[in-house]
DNA sequence: TTCGATGTGTGATTCGAGTCACCAAGAAGG
DNA sequence: CCTTCTTGGTGACTCGAATCACACATCGAA
């Protein structure tokens, strides 16, 4: 449901059909809904109410009870560890499209992290009973969600090892090539700042940045009013792998 | 099936049934069938087979085509990526009940780890097709499979967090935690040597021993014929703590 | 029992990367 | 437009942990 300021508005049905009709068409560009036909994804959106959420704003708290699973529809978010000290450790950036809080949805569990809103966002909200009960609808969400926890397991994986394995710049270099558009020349998908990159693996600011200088120097990247843009790919990834 | 030496046995059916009710009744105690009726088990006691495996030898190695599923029925075997310069980290280690190979029955992707036993071991051996039949006739099993799913992903992203956020003596506490038997006092559930220590936690050997020696100065741990008691289990968890 | 193999203990040295302390350069907002 | 905030760059110093180099302890198996 979507309101306007403070005023909750009467919708006619036809005003209502559009909204949902907008919410089934982005849900079905959305990997996880994918596979499902249009009554089914039907199904999901009229379930579903957009909540916005500012810049900074804190959208879950590890070790809340979580009952909700969200899609991103707009916007970005993160999802960190906040250590007691302070320091944050960044485990994903979220894009239009992605979605989380899954974990919680399936176990039952608290909160595995913090989930935190990098730019002003607008987030589907799906409730657990809701969800559950549609999902035995359409089982092939549930293959969906297992795909999708597969490639973070996956990616998970990847990230202990490359933590293990790799030296600060190789580690820089692997993020660089995660966020990298198709072909050499093109900017990263995503704006990262040196502090972000430096919350992703585990580095100090300054060491990210001097790895940056050191690829720039090297002319593996170019980097033009703080957008990456990849020039030696093959360069990079040799700069990825562990040195023998 | 089950063979004997190299000669194939012909089994009356009642020494049939035996097999298979032993099977059921081993996967029957396995979390991913837990929930299921003695029907449904049998189902996927059926279509096993065992096979069994030296210490040391490769069971899957990463980026194979991957379509089984094993059940770890006897041994130990750990689940490891291996560096084009021979480095080793352990990403798992398991026992008697645990079960390995999902992700790519589920997604289709090249296995994503290697797998090699850790003693000689028996292993229950599921194909993806027989599997994926099965799970169609008890769709408990796919809930199961994302509750474990969600468990490692949990567990991964901790194991990513530590990496970071704590240095080696505290990864080191963190492991022996999380081996640790059910009160202070019990020694821990696996045989781990300070070698495979390192591995799991990205250190080098020489560092997990002057840390285990810590501990046992401390009296946070005891010793005795290379198997180790928690003695102070909070002050193990302090040591594990980032500290301020 | 004796011999490999496998696991552990400890010093000395080296090195990658964190920390501290600034300064510069873009963005962003009044 | 000019201030303010956020981001990036670089040197100097410090420190945790890897590496190197051995010695010692345990364990199985011949």
């Amino acid at each position: 449901m979507v309101t306007f300021g403070t005023t909750p508005l009467r919708f006619t049905p036809s005003t209502m059909s559009v909204s949902i009709e907008r919410i089934s068409d982005f849900l079905s560009t959305v990997p996880l809904f994918r596979e499902l036909d249009r009554t089914a994804v039907r199904g999901f959106a009229e379930l579903t109410r957009e909540q916005k959420f500012a810049k900074n704003a804190v959208i879950v708290s590890e070790g809340d009870p979580g009952d909700a699973l969200f899609v991103v529809r707009s916007g970005e978010v993160k999802v960190l560890l906040i250590a007691e000290d302070g320091r944050e450790v960044i485990l994903d950036v979220l894009g239009i499209g992605d979605h989380f809080g899954e974990l919680s949805l399936i176990d039952g569990r608290p909160r595995s992290a913090h989930v935190v809103a990098t730019q002003p966002s607008g987030l589907l909200v799906l409730r657990r009973a809701d969800f559950r009960r549609q999902v035995e609808q359409a089982p092939l969400v549930a293959w969906g969600l297992m795909v999708e926890l597969s490639r973070r397991l996956r990616q998970a994986d990847g990230t202990i090892g490359s933590l293990i394995l790799l030296d600060v710049p190789g580690r820089v270099a692997k993020v660089l090539l995660e966020h990298a558009g198709p072909g050499d020349g093109t900017p990263l998908v995503k704006q990262l700042t040196h502090q972000t990159i430096s919350q992703m693996i585990g580095a100090s600011r300054e060491t990210v940045s001097r790895a940056m200088a050191e690829f720039q120097e090297k002319g593996l990247v170019s980097v033009q009013r703080r957008i990456v843009t990849i020039v030696d790919r093959a360069g990079l990834i040799a700069r990825s792998r562990p040195k023998l």
